[in-house]
Formats: structure tokens, C-alpha cells, sequence
DNA sequence: TAGGCCCTGGACAACGTTGTCAGCTGAATG
DNA sequence: CATTCAGCTGACAACGTTGTCCAGGGCCTA
């Protein structure tokens, strides 16, 4: 007995169907449903008495039943490190407003940067048929997407490049702006440069501690080991780091910091400091212009579109083969990067 | 003849099916299905088979299929204002480790502050049959979802109270919070305090408004109407209605900020002044430690993750009464809401 | 007035999955 | 050795929608 009671509530609530809105209005069930879409054909007399069944009980399309008809679900998914980070609020915002224009909602969700939730994430975003994918790669091997590519699944990769496998990729210019940013350093007189960056396992991390390397050597500048560190960008490890560098044997009189998290911990850091520690920061930051900050700017929301329009192109048909966009990225001098050698 | 050749293409690639994997396998149907839910029933070696077309195949199980039989679709919809804006980002955030922690995923769109685009969301999000709502409203008529909620489709407001319509809601306490944030000006010393807010149709503005009315009416300390101003809170407008406070005959001494969009640009403008003049922010911003930036902190994951409770406790069955909780917030001193009337 | 055409409306199958139920096999039991 | 039972397996319907195709009726024309 509670079978029956039990199957009644579970499946949301019964909601009126087309077959109920056409016994109300006394019509055909295919002619509910052109009136749902638009169709040609109908009086307009029909059609009023459609949309007031359709009134009375509240009818809504299952959008559900409808995709698996049409196969398109008019929907992109996006795969994303983490939606509270400052770069990524503005490349989901800017990947929602292609959709948008195209008629396809956003699904979205945090990696947290553990590749094993990334694929998760991925693929079920897949089984939900999501015409499209723009994942931000917290892994190095996405093989596992290739059956997805292979079925169809229009993949963008953005921010990092995919791992073994041959895709869509939208990237910042890492390395160059890394290095521009490392050789502003060193015009304005500093040979001491720290460098503080993300883990090594992700792609832009050792990317931008390349361009950091390239800068030096092109200066014909030493590097000690003590000036780099790489790893978790949390504010304990970032702020121990710092400090470390500016308390060594050769301490730096300047700092490269290889993310927005690092920059806003390395800002708090120096701001104690008595010395004046020059400082360039890759990313942008809200109200970097009124602390000084000098950064290497990459737009996330050019990223995003991008990405974005890629794939829609992708899906409108154009099959071209993989292609790789490297967006540059742009210094913005502030001061912190223009102080002297203390 | 393009006919079939359209055809072909469309449909996601021809993706393999159960069908497809059960007759690879060499065994039925609903023997792919068990293998694909984890049902127990069969044999190890008949599982082997299974996966095996499974993994050959490249099959992955189509949702909205699945959806379609089942009733539940293991996802949340969020209708938020804008993705980028700082607020929303940990909020959204928050949100979805609650819908991880129960297995559901996240869609999410933003309303641009535009009460159409709102119901429009909202809507496509209910055809999509998502198991619950969460809205942060931009309009101030909720009755186009009485439907949907009565259908069972678990909603809850946040941020702002729905309009016209008797549902759950997550709030901050914006006149409280607002009347701390003036009452501690007044404290200090100010009489002149100015209020730039949001457009009067967003209830946390006129809350927060009221709030200042209140504080400044506790001191018995009058208020000019040139000192308050409301509107859209893009920069140009702030910008001119900070300079018209600071410039008229009864120049105002300190300001109150009414949302994180405002204060940034006050201080921008703050900084172009000779004169010191006090802010206190509604709204706690990144860096703002830096820049000694007084603000009235309201805990944006906290008023994401307690919404998702409530609507996954919603979804679990507890079918109380409408609920509408009111979370408190903190006033942070950093110095520029100390500051002595200039 | 008869014939043909266009316009509207409806019956039916199909999309890919899961729930129900019945059949089959092999082992355990009388 | 017959019978029962349990454990696997598969056939079939159903979920709610859309595409296909056909029927009926009104109107125009010859």
C-alpha cells in the first residue's frame, strides 16, 4: 500500500503532461505540442484553447523527454578550477554570455584541482549530453575524453593545455608574459628575483617559471635555488616561501609571483617587510591600481569568449582540425614593479 | 539524399547504446543496464563481457534518458545576478559542495539584474526539471514559479525575499548591518554622512537604506537629501554621485558604501581627495585588509551553503512550513571607518 | 456539382533508459 | 530421480516528447 503512495509522490509531483493539456483542450497531442513549439498550423482559435489548458494546469515542457527526441540539449558544460577564484568568475561569466547568444544554458563545475573530480565532473557532464565541454585541465592526461571528442562532444581545453590527446586549446601566453614581467624586474636594476608559482604538475606553473628562467638567462643573470619555490598556493605556504626568500643568505630584492593567490598573500608579506621589495604578480587583481600593484594582465573574460565561440563555431559545423589560440597577455605598471633594488 | 546524411550527423554522432552494448556483449538489454547501475544479479564473468563492449564501444549511458524514466535529475539550478561579481563567486561556490555532498550537479545562469531574464532562467532551468531552485531575485514577482513549486520543485530565495509569493528564503541582515555601519561612523564623530546605494527596486538596497534613516535617527542627526543617493551602481554613477556629495554646500565627512560594486569605486575616488574622508562598505572585499577598508561583512559561502541546506533538507522530505532565516553580519574595522570627521 | 488541393489535426512510432515480471538453469532437497 | 528453489537473465512496457504520415473537411475551379 505504501507502494502506490510512495511512487505517486516520487516522481516530481505529477506534473500535467502534454497528453493532459490535450484532453483539457479536447485536441490532439501533436497539436499541444505544436503550439508548445511554435509550429505552423494551428488556428488561432485551437491555439487558445491550448494555451488556457496550458494555464489552468500549470503545464511545463519536460525538457528531458525532449532531448532525448532531438539529441540536442542545448547545453555546454564547463569544467572549472575553482568558481570562487576572482579569474574564473569573469571567464564563466563571458562563457555563459556566448551561450546565451546561442540558445544553450551553462553547466558548470569545480574541479578544486584534483584531476580525478575534473574527470568525473567531465564525463558527467557528458552523459548528460552536453553539446559542447570547456574544461580547465587540472590533470595531465585526458584521454579519457576521447570517445567523448570521438562521439561528437564539441572540447574546448582553456588555460591549460590538454594532456595526450589532440584538441581545442585557448591559452595565455605564460611563458612571454612571465618573462616580460621578469625582465621589467630587471630593467628597472634587480639580479635578486624570487619566483613564486603553483604546483609543477600544472602546465601554466612551469610555464611561467620558464619565462622567469629565459628572463634571467637573457640577462645573463644567476638564478639561486632558494629564489624559486613551487606548490600549493595556500596563504601558509606562499607566505613561508616569502619569507624564506627575503630572510636568505642572498635575499631577493624583488618577487614575480606566478598567480592572483600568490600576488594577494605576497602583498601582505612585503607590506610588513621594512625593506621595499619590488613586486610584479601575474593576473590582475581588483583594486591592484590603488595598492601599486604592477601585474601581467591576461583577460579571462577574452579567454572565456573565446573559448566559447570556438565552440559554437565547432558545433555550427566547421570541423577544421585542432587548433591552438594563444591570447598575449599585457603589463600594467603600477609601481610596485618600478621600485629600485633596496 | 542529404536527408539521411543530415540525419546521421545530427543526432550526437551516432552514440552507441545499451542496445548496441548488449548485442556486442552478447547478452539482453537490461543485463547492460544492471552492469552500468551496479545492480546486483550478475555473474563476474557476464560483468567482464559487459564492461569490455562497454569499454570497446566508447557507450557512455545517456542521461536524459535516464531522467526521463526515473523522475529525479540530480541537479539544482542557481539564478544569481552576475557569476563575476565577487559576492557571488564563493556563494556559488558554496552551493555547489552542498549539491556534490548529495550527488547533484550544478547549473547556473545570471540575470543580469534583469527581472525578465530572471523568469526565463528560472523557467528553462524547471523544464529541465531540476530537483530544486535556488534564485537570488532580480525581480520582485515570484508567482510564475507557484506552478513549478507546487510541481514539487524544491526553491528557495536568497539574498533578496521573493515577491508576491510565500517560499523559503536565505537572508543577510541588511538594515542591521547597514545601521551598524552608520551608527560606528557616527561614533566616530560624523554628522555628515553620505549613502550610495542600489537601485531602490532591489530590496537589500532600500533594507540597507533604511537601516542608515535608522542610525542616523537614533543619533537625532538630520539627513540632507543631497547625501543620499541611489541608483546603478556602475562606476560613472558612483563616481558622480561621490563627487556631488563631496563638493555641495553641507559636504558630507564620511560615506557609506551599500554594496562591494560601490565601495571600490568610492575608494577610488576617496584617494583622488585632499581631505580624509571616512567609508564604511557594505560587503567585505578582496584586499580590503590592505587598504584598511572598514566594511560590514556578510558571509557569502555561508548564505550559499545554508540555502542548499535548506533545500536539500526540502528535497529529503521535511515539508515544514515555508522558512525564512536571517543570517547576521560583522562589522570589520580597518581603519577608514575610524577615521575623525576632516 | 464534381474533382482536386490545401490546411488543420491526430494516430503512431521512436528516442534510450529502467521497472516488472516471467523464464531458464543448475543445485539442493525429499 | 523428481521437485523445489534461488539466482541469473531477458522480453516488454513505460517515461514525455517530436517526426512522419495520413485523414477529413473546406474551398476553389472547371
Amino acid at each position: 500500500m505504501a507502494e502506490t503512495a510512495r511512487h505517486s509522490e516520487t516522481r516530481y509531483g505529477n506534473r500535467p503532461t502534454m497528453k493532459d493539456v490535450a484532453a483539457r483542450a479536447g485536441v490532439g497531442l501533436k497539436t499541444v505540442s505544436r503550439v508548445v513549439n511554435s509550429e505552423p498550423g494551428v488556428t488561432p482559435d485551437t491555439e487558445r484553447r491550448v494555451q488556457e489548458a496550458i494555464e489552468a494546469l500549470g503545464f511545463r515542457r519536460n525538457d528531458s523527454a525532449r532531448v532525448l527526441r532531438k539529441g540536442r540539449t542545448a547545453s555546454i558544460g564547463l569544467v572549472l578550477e575553482d568558481l570562487a577564484d576572482p579569474f574564473y568568475g569573469p571567464l564563466s561569466r563571458a562563457v555563459e554570455e556566448v551561450a546565451r547568444a546561442h540558445g544553450a544554458l551553462l553547466i558548470n563545475g569545480s574541479s578544486a584541482e584534483d584531476p580525478e573530480r575534473e574527470q568525473e565532473l567531465a564525463l558527467a557532464l557528458c552523459a548528460r549530453r552536453v553539446d559542447g565541454l570547456i574544461v580547465i585541465p587540472a590533470g595531465d592526461d585526458h584521454r579519457y575524453l576521447e570517445p567523448e571528442i570521438k562521439a561528437g562532444v564539441a572540447t574546448v581545453f582553456v588555460d591549460r593545455p590538454a594532456g595526450r590527446i589532440d584538441a581545442d586549446m585557448v591559452l595565455s601566453d605564460s611563458f612571454g608574459g612571465a618573462r616580460e614581467g621578469v625582465a621589467h624586474l630587471i630593467a628597472h636594476g634587480h639580479r635578486r628575483i624570487g619566483f613564486i608559482g603553483d604546483q609543477p604538475r600544472i602546465h601554466t606553473a612551469t610555464e611561467r617559471l620558464r619565462g622567469y628562467h629565459a628572463a634571467m638567462a637573457d640577462a645573463g643573470t644567476r638564478v639561486e635555488d632558494s629564489w624559486v619555490s613551487l606548490g600549493p598556493t595556500d596563504p601558509d605556504r606562499v607566505r613561508a616561501a616569502t619569507e624564506r626568500m627575503l630572510s636568505g643568505p642572498e635575499p631577493v630584492t624583488a618577487v614575480f609571483a606566478g598567480n592572483n593567490r600568490v600576488t594577494v598573500t605576497v602583498v601582505r608579506v612585503l607590506a610588513e617587510q621594512e625593506r621595499r621589495i619590488a613586486l610584479v604578480g601575474f593576473d590582475d587583481i581588483e583594486l591592484a591600481d590603488l595598492l601599486g600593484i604592477t601585474v601581467i594582465s591576461q583577460d579571462a573574460a577574452a579567454v572565456g569568449r573565446t573559448a566559447a565561440e570556438h565552440l559554437f563555431r565547432r558545433l555550427d559545423g566547421a570541423d577544421h582540425t585542432p587548433a591552438r589560440v594563444e591570447l598575449p597577455t599585457t603589463l600594467i605598471a603600477r609601481g610596485s614593479g618600478e621600485l629600485p633594488p633596496a
